[in-house]
Parts: C-alpha cells; structure tokens; sequence
DNA sequence: TGCTAGAATGAGAATCGTTATCATTATGAC
DNA sequence: GTCATAATGATAACGATTCTCATTCTAGCA
C-alpha cells in the first residue's frame, strides 16, 4: 500500500514537551521504586497537577519506547514504571513495599547469550527480576510478632 | 480466631478430579509452549468440551499453586501458562510463535541468591524469562522478504 | 509578534483479561 | 444410595488499559 501522494522530508517523529509531561518526570524522578501509572496518576492529581489518565499512560508509553523509563510486569498483571539510567540492568525489588535496589549482572547477560545462542534463537532480551523482603520490613513484620 | 467446633481430622484440603480439569489437563499436555487462559479455554470449546470460562481460570489457578502448572506474565499484561517439570527453571520462548525451551540455570539461581544477600533481603525468589526468535521464525522471515 | 499545522490533551466510552457471585450439579467417602 | 461440600457455569462486576474525537497547546515560521 504506498502513500497517496509523494512526500519530500522523512518528517522526523518530534516529541513535544509539554507541562503534563514535566510533571510526569518529576514525580518519577521524586519515586524511589516501581510505580504504577494508576498510582502516578493519583498522586499527579493530589499535588494539583490537571492531567488526564489517557495522557499519564501516553507519556508512560513514550517514555519507555525512548528508553528513559523501564517497564515490569507486576504480578498481578499491572505494569510498573520507574526511571532508568540508561545501561541495561535488573531489579531486586521488596514484595512488600516495593523499595527497589538496581543490580548489574553482567554474568547474567553472557549467560543469557549463550543459553540463547545454543538454541538457535536469535534477537534476544531478557527479562530478570527478583523479588524479596527488604531489611527494613523484615524489622517491621519482627515487630509485629 | 479459633473453630467454632471441635475438629478430628487435620481435614487436608483435598482436590477433586473432575472431567473439566482432566480435560485442562490433557490440553496442557498436548500443548508444545506457553498458552492463555482465553486460548486454552477456546481451545477446550473448539473440542467440545462443555466447560465455562471461569472454571479453567480457577483450574489453572490450582494448578499453578500446586506446582504443577507455570505461569508467566506476557508483555501485554496477559498470563500464560504451561504444564511444567518438578524442577525449579526457566524459559527461553520464541516471542512470534510461542514455542519454548526450557532452560536450567544454576549459575543464575546462585547469582540470584547472593545478590539478594548482599543487600540484605530475605525471602528471594526471582523470576528469568528469555525473549527471542526461533529458528523456525527466523527461516519464515527470510522467505518473506 | 501573530499565525498555523498538527501534536498533545482529556473526558468518557469501549476493550479485554480476570475475578466474584450464587444457584445448580457432580464427586467421593460412608 | 445418601450426603456434605467441592466444583461448575452463566453472568455480572471489576480494574487496567486503549480508543475516540473534539478541543487546546506547542513550536516553528512569516
């Protein structure tokens, strides 16, 4: 199906910057962990901030196709957010409240590689992530006993 | 809260065999890699079986606790599942046709444990899910072009 | 500075996967 | 067979996400 008419410029595909957009990288740049987008939505609503749920999970999506946001699979099937350096790297993240440690694991990479390699399967990601206690609610569920 | 009534027997939480899970069953087993609990439930149908939607979600839910079943959670937030060996590994699935090795990795488990350690949390469990194409995937591709 | 094309927005409807409800049926121990 | 109760299934409810479309805003340009 070619286009209609004839075209000259490749036309770039710009991203605007807009207020809705800055707010979003604020309040991701102010979280410690993963967020859903239903929860940074609320809290961009409780600071104030006018901003649609459609436009959240627009910018969301954006960001991560550009790489500036990484994207996990909760257990339940909801989709968590968290800003990213721009290196590859993992995630060990408390069950409970959700504080998340960055981990480089670069063992896990070649192992990676190589598992897939020997099974002949090509363009290869994957996806590691690991779930625990964090110290500080072990102490809590201590306390609670 | 104690029972309202003495009790005998530790009353073990037994599970009935049912045509509808034998049938679930037989389905997983001829399955080659990873299915939906729509698909699964589809499929079940297109053979005739009478057996309703919510009752494969709670079968495969059963299985799952029990261990018998894997699940993974999808890119698109869909879960997966998939009749599974004992033992503890993981998957390298064809991200076009769904077709999935699965893949023992001792190297990660320890790395997995040691890392968890090292920060301090308890309780770790991880999950390793690798993306790619198969070689019978990669061959279509080329054909196409 | 004002103008303008089109990117971005937002309210709400629509999807879609999954879970809950509850009356009915089937299982399996006796 | 009887019976307690686990399992089922039709359907409603739910929650996350995406779509629609009229309106607003951004940014490049005259």
């Amino acid at each position: 199906m070619p286009s209609p008419t004839s075209e000259s410029a490749p036309a770039a595909p710009r991203q605007r910057s807009t207020r809705q957009r800055r707010a979003l990288l604020a309040e991701l740049e102010a979280s410690e962990g993963f967020r859903s987008a239903q929860d940074i939505y609320a809290a961009l609503r409780a600071g104030g901030e006018k901003v649609g749920l459609a436009t959240v999970y627009r910018a969301l999506q954006a960001l991560v196709e550009s790489g500036e946001v990484d994207q996990v699979q909760s257990d339940v099937g909801e989709a968590a957010y968290r800003l990213c350096s721009r290196t590859h790297h993992h995630h060990l993240v408390c069950r409970q409240c959700g504080r998340t440690v960055e981990i480089a694991g670069p063992a896990v990479e070649k192992w990676a590689n190589r598992v897939a390699e020997d099974n002949g399967y090509e363009d290869v990601s994957h996806s590691v992530e690991l779930f625990g206690v964090c110290p500080v609610c072990q102490k809590q569920a201590r306390q609670r006993k």
